[in-house]
DNA sequence: TAGCCTCGAGTTCA
DNA sequence: CTCGAGGCTA
């Protein structure tokens, strides 16, 4: 039994090895062992797994295909994925009072009518934002935000979380309640876990990693170690139970058995929140957790309808967030990037400085006016920050540093990769390389093509298709589809078995939507929401391929650029050829139209539809689904174009308005009998 | 024509 | 996360 509980340890070690290497190999291409001693180590664990059947992992080294192409696919082992009811939204962040105050007019324009807007503040906890759902008052579910809309399921580690109830303490609780926190990793507990962690573990470089790396914790003995907290802030979809404020937040958690709020006011002016940021600030090193700000939200459901929510995040709220640590370090040099569209990045090359707890060599300067603008020269010293303490950029020179060795940059006459003159278009800002063989380019179509995002082809990672690339077996994305397990095998780090996986995922991309394949083509200006738009007018490529500039512009979201863009696109023969290819090898180049819906179902079919005021049931993004579903378009403001408003209590200019331009004006109760 | 909002395309570190 | 730029509305 214990020659049996060893080779299982040895199983877990050699697992956890062997994922380090294929992180060094394929993420950061600076491998650290040999590929021979790779393998050796991969056929140790193979045989071992063969031994103990029962120990078999679709995680595992030997179940995977070669790398994922991100970091975050790579990393993401295999968590399951969970859809969020409501998606949990990000904030907008104020890096300053004045982008505060900018927020806090927009706020006073979007409620006229009130002479003091009630704000709550809050501590912005520096950890991982995650959701819990209570069903009938029991713990059922727990995730990270992921990316707002889809998370990873944590439920057994969270529920290692001492502090965090299992089930509220009601006696009738909620049918449903989903609570949003974030959870942290406090900094006594953050020494002591680190303090306790071996070599070969490797040190936490901060609580935040220690956080996001414990919850991901497959094993929940692993993760009840680890000292998990939790402060709860929001609320997502709720059912029984009405939480309208902050304020009745924050009073119902601790009766439900949740730790009190850390923080918590309630101001109206501008000048409340700055007197608390300052205090805040200054005192924020004797708190016993790290904060990066503080969140500014608006008090109350109904205002907040009133001013709805944007894409990414909502308007009521805001992140006020303190100044992020800064570095100086010396500029060594600038490099310029060649991305896949041809378009020259200038990365800044810096001599490497530890930044909240990571070592930065690299950062982005964005474009060549940009450097203008800092006014950065190559050898000075330059500040270093991480944007939301993740991408590191450079803000400024120290004009004071220079000894008069430092040169201004030089805009690249050729292309740093293929040699090609550099073309400056007029009027604008970023410079490209025309050349289509451009060999930075062609990989980064092959890149762009089988990415998550569009053709999602499993194993074809970076790596994988550099050496594609390098030896000359596929040059164009159409090239993939003749891939041989016999060619790929005889690359590097390619088992058969993983050859075999490659070409059985590139076969299985036959079944894509059409529009991920319209936007894997990487047609410029055309991206993940405008390849949607396309496909749902014509719902066939050679439709779109077709069409005329003035056909495209009459699509709403199409204009004259983007119509130009997609027309010019398609007269080229190069890519007129690859799309034959494509098509040759058995890609969709049709969908089936949805049935069409009877015009009497679709009673707001093409009208404008401007919404005022607060209606009775209906929040302001369920009458935006209620008005889409019907076919009808949302509107901000109310204008000639206007075909239609519906006006809820407390309607103000717009209705004025619309009565004076005569347009018609209904009732939520009107709106339901319409569109049933 | 300006202002607002989205989108696209670029980016870093483990 | 960043910036630039396209489209829509006022």
């Amino acid at each position: 039994m214990a020659r049996r509980e060893n080779e299982l340890r040895k199983i877990r070690a050699l697992r956890a090895e062997l994922h380090h290497h294929n992180f060094r190999y394929y993420l950061l291409d600076d491998p650290q062992i040999s590929d021979a001693e790779y393998d050796r180590l991969l056929r140790e664990l193979q045989a071992l797994e063969e031994k103990h059947p029962d120990t078999v992992d679709p995680s595992s080294p030997t179940q995977q295909v070669g790398s994922s192409l991100s970091a975050e696919d790579f990393i993401a082992s295999s968590l399951p994925q969970v859809t969020h009811r409501v998606a949990m939204l990000s904030l907008e962040n104020a890096m300053d009072p004045g982008e505060l105050s900018e927020w806090f007019e927009r706020l006073q324009k979007g409620l006229p009518d009130l002479e003091e807007i009630p704000l709550s503040i809050e501590y912005k906890m520096d950890g991982v934002a995650v959701e819990l759902v209570y069903e009938d008052g029991v713990l059922t579910q727990g995730s990270t935000r992921g990316d707002g809309v889809t998370g990873e399921e944590i439920t057994s580690t969270l529920r290692t979380i001492e502090t965090l109830p299992k089930k509220l303490d009601d006696p009738s609780p909620p049918a449903l309640v989903e609570l949003r926190g974030e959870a942290y990793i406090g900094l006594e507990e953050f020494a002591a876990m680190n303090a306790a962690r071996s070599a070969e573990e490797g040190l936490f470089a901060n609580p935040r990693n220690a956080t996001a790396g414990s919850l991901r914790q497959l094993d929940p003995r692993i993760a009840a170690e680890r000292p998990l907290g939790i402060v709860i802030y929001g609320v997502g979809a709720t059912d029984g139970i009405a939480l309208s404020s902050q304020q009745q937040l924050f009073e119902t958690l601790p009766r439900w058995g949740f730790g009190e709020t850390p923080f918590f006011r309630i101001v109206t002016t501008l000048e409340e929140i700055e007197k608390i940021y300052d205090e805040v600030l200054s005192s924020r090193e004797k708190l016993p957790f790290e904060i990066d700000g503080l969140v500014i939200k608006v008090e109350g459901e109904s205002l907040r309808e009133k001013l709805g929510v944007r894409s990414r995040s909502p308007r009521w709220a805001i992140a006020l967030k303190f100044p992020p640590e800064q570095e100086t370090t010396r500029l060594l040099d600038i490099d310029w990037q060649v991305g896949r569209t041809g378009a020259l990045t200038p990365v800044a090359h810096l001599e490497a400085v530890q930044v909240g707890g990571v070592t930065v060599s690299r950062a982005t300067l964005h474009n060549p006016q940009e450097i203008v603008r800092k006014g950065v020269l190559i050898g000075d010293m330059v500040v270093i920050q991480r944007a939301g303490d993740v991408i590191p950029e450079v803000v400024k020179a120290v004009e004071s540093m220079r000894d008069g060795s430092e040169r201004p940059f030089r805009l690249p006459e050729n292309c740093p990769s293929c040699d090609e003159a550099i073309w400056y278009p007029e009027g604008e800002v970023v410079p490209y390389c025309q050349n289509m063989q451009c060999p930075e380019q062609v990989r980064g179509r092959l890149r762009h093509f089988a990415s998550r995002r569009t053709l999602d082809i499993d194993g074809l990672g970076v790596r994988l298709i550099d050496q594609l690339v390098e030896t000359g077996i596929v040059t164009t994305p159409s090239d993939l589809f003749s891939l041989t397990a016999e060619q790929l095998a005889s690359l590097e780090r390619m088992g058969e078995k993983s050859a075999e996986n490659v070409v059985a995922a590139i076969a299985r991309t036959r079944e894509i939507p059409l529009a991920r394949l319209l936007h894997a083509l990487g047609i410029r200006n055309v991206g993940e929401h405008l390849a949607a738009v396309l496909v749902g007018h014509y719902h066939d490529l050679d439709a779109i391929a077709g069409a005329s500039a003035e056909d495209l512009t009459a699509i709403d979201e199409v204009g004259p650029i983007i119509a130009a863009t997609i027309v010019d696109f398609f007269s080229r023969e190069e890519n007129r050829n690859e799309v034959e290819a494509l098509r040759r090898a058995g890609l969709p180049f049709s969908e089936e139209e949805p049935e069409e819906v009877a015009s009497t179902e679709r009673p707001l079919q093409g009208l404008k539809v401007v919404i005022t005021g607060t209606l009775p049931s209906l929040t302001r993004d369920e009458a935006r689904a209620l008005v889409e579903s019907g076919g009808g378009r949302l509107v901000g403001s109310v204008s000639k174009k206007t075909d239609l408003v519906v006006a809820g209590d407390n309607a103000g200019s717009k209705l004025e308005k619309a009565q004076a331009l005569q347009v018609e004006v209904i009732d939520e109760e009107e709106l339901r009998r319409r569109l049933l």
